[in-house]
DNA sequence: CGCTATTATGCAATTAGTTGCATTAATTGA
DNA sequence: TCAATTAATGCAACTAATTGCATAATAGCG
């Protein structure tokens, strides 16, 4: 049900489209929570017909038409409900981790090569997540407590992608150290 | 297609049953890829039917019997080849953190007793992974290379859980730090 | 005028994962 | 001897997610 509960969250401070709604899960709450256009869509649609958001018919002149959701008291007591409760611990789920796993079956540079890509792909996003946070949480300490829970998500992103990093480096340090002493 | 492919991996080095690989994947692999027994069953059916793997029946005295699988050639082929393609990093995927970014929704020390806790658990498992690396893993820079790869995989689990330990600690100051200003 | 991109919404089929239930056999401890 | 635990395997129903397709309207460019 995160699916459901995570839109929920991505309407609690104005209404959006499922357009909309798409966008924000490209940035913002989808750093953490991922969803597809279709997904979103069709959990708009159960969400509306248990009466936890409904939506609003907007004309536009200039754009096709579209319909905005709102939360309502219904839905958002629900969503407060489940921030409440408490949850289990998420295991981690990688495939890079598997191919490294069983990475003797295959030459050491290839996955020399796939660890300094997926390096680059980490560093990529972290300079991402450290432009958010300069241009909008200069002054944490200072931050309105609205504010201060999504800096504490973005922390967690910078903190995840730069743990990524690391550990890409002593990966890639211990396996050039080593096809040094074992050339091919 | 990934459970396929780890339990491809996890029957490598040594032939397993659907049992062994249940136990498997609350451990080993399964620290980065877990997996129910009914997954597992379902999912040994199909990849004989492939013949990617191969079973053979073994009576026991002492146990019910069981079916011991083994990769095939073919199985092997294309574990190896899977291992070589490049993938896609894996998006971060959190209900804790879509609670934390609408945090402001419940009172603070409701999320302060969450980090808590998952402090807590993430810490618990840092310990397992420490003492398995104390255990096997001594002097990582004279392991043979078939089992420097998993200890790869058990640092990146020990970053990982490390990495969770000082976010939670960073948002728990930010939050008790502000609680302490605005007294209820 | 036609092409591409953007905005906007959705259905259908398939694959992956979860939850609940079920069975058989032996071991161990009370 | 009975109950609980461990070893062992699996089906069925349901929910969640992915993939592929489809449509429609407008804007902007050449």
């Amino acid at each position: 049900m995160a699916l459901a509960h995570a839109i929920l969250a991505a309407l609690v401070h104005q209404p959006r489209s499922g357009y909309d709604l798409t966008k924000y899960f490209e940035r913002s709450i989808g750093f953490f929570w991922n969803a597809s256009h279709q997904q979103i869509y069709r959990e708009l649609a159960k969400l509306e017909a248990q009466n936890w958001i409904d939506s609003e018919a907007i004309a536009q002149a200039s754009r096709p038409d579209k319909k905005l959701y709102h939360l309502t008291p219904l839905g958002h007591q629900h969503l407060t409900q489940w921030v409440a409760e408490p949850c289990e611990a998420v295991a981690m789920k990688d495939d890079l981790l598997v191919k490294v796993f069983v990475g003797s079956l295959v030459s050491t540079s290839v996955i020399e090569q796939e660890l300094a890509r997926h390096r680059q792909l980490h560093s990529e996003k972290l300079a991402t997540y450290k432009t958010i946070q300069q241009e909008y949480f200069q002054a944490p300490r200072q931050l309105p407590e609205v504010d201060l829970f999504p800096y504490l998500t973005l922390r967690r992103g910078i903190r995840h992608e730069q743990e990524w990093i690391d550990w890409c480096d002593e990966a890639l340090e211990l396996l050039t150290k080593r096809s040094d002493d074992k050339p091919v």
